[in-house]
DNA sequence: TAAACACTCAAACGATCTATTGACTATAGT
DNA sequence: ACTATAGTCAATAGATCGTTTGAGTGTTTA
């Protein structure tokens, strides 16, 4: 019942799990690479690709995240693919958006200005979903055709975002449109809400991620 | 956008900021700060005895935690009290707790054993509330005085877990007896939920910190 | 069987982190 | 003013981390 034992007491053993936990995400490569994972299941070179990294370098960063458990391998021909390990860590990777977006003033000025969350023309999830149901709204997807194809949504119009300016012209002038991409904090997103409104369009940034879209009820 | 530029684009720049923020938490001295002052205000004196550290690597760790902004400090008098910096970081902190014991193996063998959270016999919250008030339960608060000062529970027996032994005699033998400690994965509380047990007593570990039992109604 | 591909591993380097030591600063009490 | 108390700071040494380089391991295709 002591507190403070020599031998590792269980509270140390606890403290010592969490810390490796958060030692996974205390590198911008492994927060990024997290952060396309959370998209779905892709190769090593795909995502050295996807975050600007070497082969080797990517690599080493995610036997250092499967380490912690926080992502998966499994061999498909001569291809490794990476996942993330659990329901358990995606939320966690949200929380921890969550909570540096409102806790470090640095950024959440960065983040109102890209992000707009308390835009006050936002209406709730299930709101949007009826809306775009309904036909009296636009849902743009913007994820890069290979992150898209792992979770489609139903009914959207499908832009990369680096096409987006070229393709201006599939989207409606008149009608809401919403856009999606990664989640509520992609830059993605944000910076193509940016180029919609200074084309005149009604635009909004749904605060969500493609999946919490869907279980709002999209496409049901 | 061009989501690869050489500048610092807002995708690193937040990337870094998670980084920063899950730093914060990657070492297990700084995990056990938190969880102390997820309790409530205190001195880098009296940290500094809870977690077992010197008073200089207590002060170094939560100027880390503060560079962070994670924890927030004050001086009054000769004293500097240190005590969490926003709701959000409280948050963050509980589904770091709650990852890491859903998601590591290894935690999670401990942890059932200690905490046994599918307890079949645990009723919700709201209903421990309700029994404790109607007076058919009785709640136990093992936390040490000090910490328990910060956030009282109305209406507990209040007995620090290291003097549970010496004082099981007042305590009810047939009464139910719910245990609350520092939250729902303090090592105290599981201890002394095991120890009662021993005792033929009818005793459950609330999954919940003080905090959630008063916002679910305690004392209302 | 050889070549190409996708990835991992080992070594190595500088950078960062952790904890200790002892000196230093600020406040309160006598 | 002197002393005790509470905390910070600077220097340091050992450990760990992050990235690159080049070699090595499986797997598939020619």
């Amino acid at each position: 019942m002591d507190p403070e034992q020599q031998l590792p007491s269980p509270r140390e053993v606890k403290n010592a799990a969490i810390a490796q936990l958060a030692q996974a995400f205390s590198n911008p490569v492994r927060v990024a690479l997290v952060g396309v994972l959370a998209q779905g299941e892709f190769s090593v070179d795909v995502l050295a690709g996807k975050v600007g990294q070497t082969r080797a370098n990517t690599s080493a960063q995610l036997r250092a995240l499967q380490g912690a458990e926080v992502v998966q391998s499994r061999r498909e021909g001569r291809r490794v693919l990476y996942r993330l390990a659990s329901p358990a860590i995606r939320r966690l990777f949200r929380g921890l958006q969550d909570a540096a977006a409102s806790s470090q003033p640095s950024l959440r000025d960065l983040l109102r200005d890209y992000y707009e969350r308390e835009d006050p023309g936002q209406p709730p999830l299930s709101e949007i979903v009826t809306q775009l149901s309904a036909g009296r709204a636009v849902l743009l997807d913007l994820r890069p055709p290979d992150e898209r194809e792992q979770l489609p949504l139903p009914g959207a119009r499908e832009i990369p975002a680096e096409a987006l300016e070229a393709q201006l012209e599939r989207l409606p002038r008149r009608k809401r449109i919403y856009v999606v991409c990664r989640g509520p904090y992609c830059v993605l997103a944000a910076e193509g809400t940016r180029l919609l409104r200074a084309s005149g369009r009604r635009v909004w940034n749904v605060f969500a991620s493609p999946r919490e879209l869907i279980e709002a009820g999209l496409g049901a």
